[in-house]
DNA sequence: CCTACCGATCGGTAGG
DNA sequence: CCTACCGATCGGTAGG
């Protein structure tokens, strides 16, 4: 019986956020996937709401450790990043983030802001990447744009299954910035 | 003291279930919204659940009595339903649709069942529409592409309350069938 | 269309 | 890290 690891739980919550959203996942639901009573995860959390910092800043951290990103080709660097989110969109179906986005509300202030900064990072990243090869206003939208049609395309694999949306935002994000 | 409408109802839940979604609208706080005690939502309705088919159905209704969309110039009828949907969800930052795609689960299948042909439709209007101009798969794959800019540029509206994604997808959606 | 209630579950805490 | 509990709220029903 070895402790059970704050990351353990942490990654636990994502899945429950992701599939449930911020209501509908309970502290009971993650008590029992990680194997601890309820009791035991106001240890290492103060309450339901922390959790969400600590989901989304593990997603980001996942997303841009991709190798590749440190490449100083631009173009190299941007198409891991594209590739390593619609790849975790696919393979889960949904987006936690975009889940917590339309889930939390004034009630939860700290959510909230944990995830306006998940997306702003997403999209400062993604421009500082496209700063090489454009200007800084263009590289902004065009980063936005991306992450428009990416998080969109999670509707087609949560209502249909369908990775082809996606498959078709990867290729279009991409040929909109080797014109 | 007169009788309250099912519509004034199915409105009001429209409003909850955009906001907070299908788990955190609760059947109290629509019975607040107009003025019913509790009991007396299940007079009209059997459960929660049954509030989702008729919220999704009049929505859909709406977006598709815009007036230009019996046009016959193609063109005209397209713009008329994208500008139909990106001008609701500007007005009001979130899609109910969305918001139920990701939040019901598969103890909910009449709900989940609402949902995709919620959006199921969406594909087919807007394909029959630009039949018209092109074959019928690439309308298909147009008419989804479209959707899902449409409803990526949500979260910019969730998260930032920044309506300029939307207009960009809006521009990008049209100029798409145009060339 | 109401009052009054049901069992179940929620997030969170006391106390060890 | 646990047992045991708190008040609040959930969807839904009985009975009038």
């Amino acid at each position: 019986m070895t402790k059970v690891s704050k990351e353990k739980i942490v990654l636990e919550a994502r899945e429950l956020f992701r599939e449930k959203g911020y209501v509908g996942a309970s502290m009971q639901d993650l008590a029992d996937k990680v194997g601890l009573r309820k009791a035991s995860l106001y240890m290492r959390f103060p309450n339901k709401e922390a959790l969400v910092p600590e989901v989304l800043s593990l997603t980001l951290d996942e997303t841009f450790s991709q190798p590749d990103i440190e490449a100083s080709d631009w173009y190299t660097a941007y198409e891991a990043v594209v590739r390593a989110i619609a790849d975790s969109l696919m393979d889960r179906k949904r987006c936690v983030g975009f889940h917590l986005a339309y889930g939390v509300g004034d009630d939860t202030p700290i959510a909230k802001e944990a995830v306006r900064d998940f997306f702003q990072s997403h999209r400062d990243r993604m421009t500082a990447i496209l700063e090489k090869a454009m200007p800084r206003d263009i590289a902004s939208i065009t980063a936005t744009d991306a992450l428009v049609r990416l998080e969109g395309a999670t509707l087609l694999l949560a209502v249909f299954d369908d990775p082809e949306a996606m498959e078709r935002a990867v290729d279009a994000v991409l040929a909109a910035v080797r014109q």
